[in-house]
RNA sequence: GCCAACUUGGCUCAGUGGUAGAGCAGUGCUUUCGUAAAGCACAGGUCCCGGGUUCGAAUCCCGGAGUUGGCUCCA
């Protein structure tokens, strides 16, 4: 509820957001525009274009997501408006509101560099300060066609407008086509920052030209703006590959190559962990663990169809003997042939087989990112062979087995169902039984999830989950696949009850994704603040003197001897410095050893993000912590 | 792969044409101290690589590699 106090005295109460039918029953038309001309506080926008036509006059507050994307896409007009002002000749293709603020992508005939940014920041600045008003006009088709012959993005755009009539909006020097809504003035739009330069295709083809894309944000105070620019600051902080360096877990050598990740004492540490509980979870729940070799003659490609259509993603062939082998991409071909080293009954199925499977894939090197994108990496893969009547279940299984791994890591995610693509093989009938039964899968457990239409593999459907790394972005992590696909390639069948031979269904799916993007994600998600039972180093023991060295070792000796990973610190530093060092380390527990504790068998506790905890008995402590590994606790804080 | 930027000791970064710098980390010695940095000293660099311009290049130009932000593509 707005309340605005119109220039004759009278109150007037708007829901946001409202048409001018609605204000129409309170206020007459005249006392509208006062009211919209007055600069009152929590009015909204687009005030100009309505109200000159009997289009829809809508209210949006700019604490809302609507308003908010409203007053980015004007930033974005003002972007344009400068970067015309500074590159005159600019063209200008396209340019919404997009999840943290605007971009605009433009083709300008010199080269726009970093160094530009903040001149185009300032311009903008000045068009926010005068406060011109964002004004609405429309074209017919074929003048808006004239008008813009010499520009073929404005023509392109005219062509895809609906309709025979196109609205334009102009503020200042500046006049784009648009279907708004915009801010009332410039001025409306409080606080702008111009972000970084992007290239990007038209239309996002890479066949096509490359533009240039600027990206800003913009917000209606300049307390926002310093509020997000802050979060994107301490986003930064909780970078993987920034934690990764502090914490000594991983690196990338270009003497090794691009994408391909060592992995430090402490980074396979957490893998190990990470590892050993995907295991022991895994056979837990029915499955078989498999090995297969990393490389394989390329006629097992040939077979698969995987030469065929991810050639371009798979490592060139190398002379074995005179024949061609293949580092391996996939694991399912080596699942598969196992498979097929015996006749299988129905009696026997489903065969839930899981690997981590380590695979080496080319991408492309501008796409390398940390250990979230790399050309080397393990799948925690499973390949479970079926019989149709069992599918359900297996999905529900294996989803099942996904949210137990997300709680146990705390962690949040998304989940989509991905349906047939254009190129696909399989018939009609197959995408929707299998479509339906991951659809009926995802409604039994209540999974919330989104449609990602035309999202599946040419070889059957999916449901993705993406995770979110600290900057927001989604990166496709755990994934189920249905595959028409290779049962019919390489044969795979199973004897049933009617001693038939019938085709198995086949699901491949992971349940973290890969190891180096799950676990990249994981130091995001922990911001490297690990849970006891993940952290590489757990306890560290501090002496206060030397007096203090033989009991510290001792205290050592009996926390290794519960399964803890322990060391000391016995250097002759002070106790603050030592301190210091095993915070910044992030090590979770670390326990003060000086006289006091070694007369009485305690050692005091200091936890990461939680402080001194006071003195306790070294025997009861080293319990304790053993049986928050073995739980796997979160921790409580995060 | 494409567009743009960046690359200086282990790390974080100064240094814009005239003999390579700081802090932290490391090593040695001193210090034995109670909850986030003790002191002194020492050592450490093909300024990413290759070519060019120049009397002279970390610095300017060209090519390559790697990294970063996006695009396209993917676990």
């Amino acid at each position: 509820m707005i309340t605005i106090t119109l220039p004759d005295g009278k109150a007037l109460h708007l829901d946001a957001p409202m048409t001018l039918a609605d204000i129409a029953g309170k206020i007459s038309r005249d006392l509208a525009k006062k009211a919209l001309a007055a600069d009152v506080d929590g009015v909204a926008m687009d005030l100009t274009a309505t109200l000159d036509k009997d289009a829809a006059v809508r209210f949006i507050t700019p604490d809302t997501p609507e308003g908010l994307d409203i007053i980015r896409h004007s930033a974005s007009h003002i972007l344009a408006e400068a970067i015309l002002q500074l590159f005159p000749g600019t063209k200008f293709a396209y340019g919404p509101a997009v999840e943290d603020g605007f971009y605009y992508d433009v083709d300008a005939p010199t080269v726009i560099t970093a160094e530009d940014l903040p001149k185009i920041e300032k311009a903008m600045q000045k068009i926010v300060k005068a406060n011109k008003p964002f004004v609405r006009h429309e074209l017919t088709r074929a003048v808006a066609e004239a008008q813009y012959k010499n520009d073929e993005y404005k023509l392109d755009n005219i062509a895809r407008a609906q309709g025979d009539v196109i609205s334009f909006y102009t503020q200042g020097d500046f006049s784009d086509l648009c279907r708004g809504p915009h801010v009332p003035t410039a001025g409306k739009v409080g606080a702008v920052k111009v972000m970084s330069l992007a290239g990007a295709y038209w239309h996002g083809d890479a066949s096509q030209k490359q533009l240039t894309r600027v990206y800003g944000t913009a917000f209606s105070t300049k307390e926002e703006l310093d509020a997000h620019l802050k979060k994107l600051e301490e986003a930064k902080r909780r970078d993987h590959r920034v934690i990764g360096k502090q914490m000594d877990l991983f690196s990338t050598e270009p003497d090794v190559g691009p994408g391909l990740i060592l992995w430090h004492p402490n980074g396979s540490m957490i893998r190990h962990e990470v590892e050993a509980f995907w295991k022991e979870e895994h056979i837990k729940r029915g499955y078989q663990i498999l090995y297969t070799p990393h490389i394989a003659s390329e006629a097992i490609y040939k077979r698969s169809g995987h030469l065929e259509n991810y050639g371009d993603m798979m490592y060139s062939p190398m002379d074995i003997d005179g024949s061609p082998y293949r580092v391996k991409p996939m694991n399912c071909p080596g699942h598969i042939l196992i498979y097929n080293s015996n006749v299988h009954s129905y009696r026997e199925l489903p065969f839930r087989w899981c690997e981590l499977g380590t695979v080496y894939r080319y991408e492309p090197s501008g796409t390398l990112h940390g250990m979230l994108r790399v050309r080397g990496f393990t799948q925690d893969d499973s390949h479970i062979f079926c019989t149709p009547e069992q599918v359900e279940d297996e999905i529900n299984g294996v989803l099942d087995l996904m949210e137990h791994m997300m709680k146990t890591f705390g962690y949040k995610y998304k989940a989509f169902l991905a349906t047939r693509p254009a190129k696909s093989i399989g018939t009609d009938a197959q995408w929707e039984t299998a479509t339906g039964a991951l659809r009926a899968v995802l409604e039994r457990r209540g999974m919330p999830y989104e449609v990602d239409e035309g999202g599946g593999v040419f070889y059957g459907p999916k449901i993705d989950i993406k995770l979110v790394d600290a900057l927001g972005r989604e990166w496709q992590g755990p994934t189920t696949q249905l595959d028409f696909n290779l049962p019919e390639r390489f044969n795979v069948e199973y004897v049933g009850k009617d001693n038939e031979r019938h085709k198995v269904v086949m699901i491949h799916r992971t349940v973290l994704g890969s190891m180096e993007r799950f676990i990249g994600g994981l130091i995001e998600h922990f911001a490297g603040d690990f849970p006891l039972w993940l952290a590489p180093k757990q306890v560290r023991v501090l002496t206060v003197t030397d007096a203090a060295i033989a009991y510290g070792r001792e205290v050592v000796e009996k926390l290794r001897r519960a399964g803890l990973r322990a060391d000391l610190d016995d250097r002759g530093d002070k106790i603050g410095a030592k301190i210091r060092e095993g915070e910044l380390a992030r090590v979770p527990v670390l326990l003060i050893l000086g006289e006091k504790e070694k007369d009485t068998g305690e050692a005091s506790v200091r936890r990461r993000l939680q402080g001194d905890l006071g003195s306790r008995k070294v025997d009861e402590l080293v319990l304790e912590l053993a049986q928050e590994v073995r739980e796997r606790r979160l921790p409580n804080k995060n």
